[in-house]
DNA sequence: TTTTACATGTGAAAGTTATCACTTGCATAA
DNA sequence: TTATGCAAGTGATAACTTTCACATGTAAAA
C-alpha cells in the first residue's frame, strides 16, 4: 500500500471523534460534506483519506455510520484493547492514571515510580511497581505501549526498559535526550511546544 | 513576509529545546549540521527553517548560540512573559497548576472551576476563582492565554467566556464542539488521539 | 595583504499533499 | 424497467514543503 500521510492519520482521529458525537443524535448514514464541515476541511480530501484504505461509502448515499466508525478503529489498530504501562506517578503521571483513556480502548495495567510511598499501592485500581521493574512486568503482562511522564533527565533510561519489556510504542511527556536503541515508533506530547506555537500564532496576527 | 510552514515553527521550539541543552555544555557556537543532527533532520532544513526570518548566522562559521535563541525566542514571540489563565481543576488542571511552564515563559496567574470547595483556595500560589468570573478576571489581569483543562460537553462556554474576557489564544485538552464566535487561535492536545496515532504506527510495522 | 577553508543562505528541482473536476455506479422514483 | 439525482471515488492539477547544489562572504592562516 502507498505511503500514509501522518495528516491523514491524524484527521482519522478527528473523524473518529465526530462520528461518535453524530452518531448520539441517532444518524445512521454520513456525507464526506458533513463530516467535512464538521472538521473545518473539504469534502474531497475526507474522501481522499478514506479512499487510501478502501472504499467503504456508497455512491449517491454516504457512509454507513456503523461501517465507518469500524472501519476507521480498524485502521488505527484500535478495534482490540491496547495494554498500557505509565512511567512516572508524578503530576502528570497520576493525572493520567485517573484520565478516562479507557473509553478509548486504552488500558492503563501498570505503573512505575521510584518513590517508595508509592509502590505496592494502588491508584484509581492500578498498581505501581518500582520502575526497576519495567522489563520484567512489561514482558509478563504483555503491554504493548509505555507512556512517560518521569523528569527529562531519566527519560531515556525508562523508554530503554519499556523497550527491553517489549513496548511497541511510547508516548513520551519528555524529549527523549539521546536516540533509543531499537526502533518502535515514538510520539511526544510537549505542552511548552504547544503553547510556544501558540505565542507565534497570536503575534503572528497582532 | 512568505507564509510560513507549521512545521517549521514546531522545529523551531525543537531547535530551542536543543539549544538550552547544548549551551549547558559550554559551547558558544553552533553550526546547522550539528543541530540538523540533533534533531534527525537534514542542514539544509534548519537553514532553510531559519532564512524564513533573517540572516542569523555568519558564513564559515555558523551561528552563535546565545543570538540564535534570542532570535528563535523574538519569533516565537516568548521574549515577553505570556499570562495564561487555567480552566478546570480537575486531574489535567491540577497537573498543571504544579508543572514548572514558568521556565518557558508562561506563567498561569489564575485559574478557574465550578466546585465550591476550591473556589477562593490557591494552588502552587495561584488563586482559584468560579468560572463565571473568567471574562472579569482574564480582563482584569490581561490575561493572555486559556488552557482548558474542563469537560468536553463545557468547553465551548468557556472558550467563549475567555474570548469574551480579551484572550489572544487558547490551548484546549477539550475538543471544542462547535465553532467559537471571534477567531483567535486555537490549538488542542489530544492524549486520546495521540495514541491513537502511535497505535496505527505500531500496527503498521507489523 | 592575499589565499584558503568552510558554513551560510538560496534559486531550482524533487517530492509530497490537497484540491479540482469529472466519472462511476447505487438508490429512488417514475 | 428505465431514467434521474446524487455522492463516492479518482486521475490530473495546483499548492506547498523539502532537498539539492552552488554562489556568497567571513574568518583565520599564510
Amino acid at each position: 500500500m502507498r505511503r500514509i500521510p501522518e495528516a491523514t492519520i491524524r484527521r482519522l482521529t478527528h473523524y473518529l471523534r465526530c462520528i461518535e458525537f453524530i452518531k448520539e443524535t441517532g444518524a445512521k448514514i454520513l456525507q464526506s460534506k458533513e463530516l467535512a464541515t464538521f472538521c473545518s476541511i473539504s469534502d474531497s480530501l475526507v474522501r481522499r483519506d478514506l479512499s487510501y484504505f478502501g472504499e467503504f461509502g456508497t455512491k449517491g448515499v454516504g457512509y454507513s455510520i456503523d461501517e465507518l466508525e469500524k472501519h476507521i478503529k480498524k485502521i488505527l489498530g484500535i478495534d482490540k484493547i491496547k495494554k498500557v504501562g505509565l512511567a512516572g506517578v508524578g503530576n502528570i503521571g497520576s493525572a493520567l492514571l485517573k484520565f478516562p483513556l479507557k473509553k478509548n480502548g486504552f488500558h492503563i495495567i501498570a505503573a512505575f515510580d521510584i518513590k517508595k510511598e508509592l509502590i505496592g499501592k494502588k491508584i484509581n485500581g492500578i498498581p505501581v511497581y518500582h520502575e526497576k521493574e519495567i522489563p520484567l512486568i512489561f514482558k509478563e503482562k504483555e503491554i504493548d505501549i509505555g507512556i512517560i511522564a518521569v523528569p527529562q533527565n531519566v527519560a531515556g533510561e525508562v523508554a530503554e526498559k519499556m523497550i527491553q519489556g517489549g513496548a511497541k510504542g511510547i508516548l513520551s511527556f519528555a524529549l527523549l535526550q539521546c536516540p533509543v536503541s531499537k526502533k518502535i515508533p515514538i510520539r511526544y506530547i510537549e505542552i511548552a511546544a504547544e503553547l510556544e506555537i501558540l505565542s507565534y500564532e497570536i503575534e503572528k496576527e497582532g
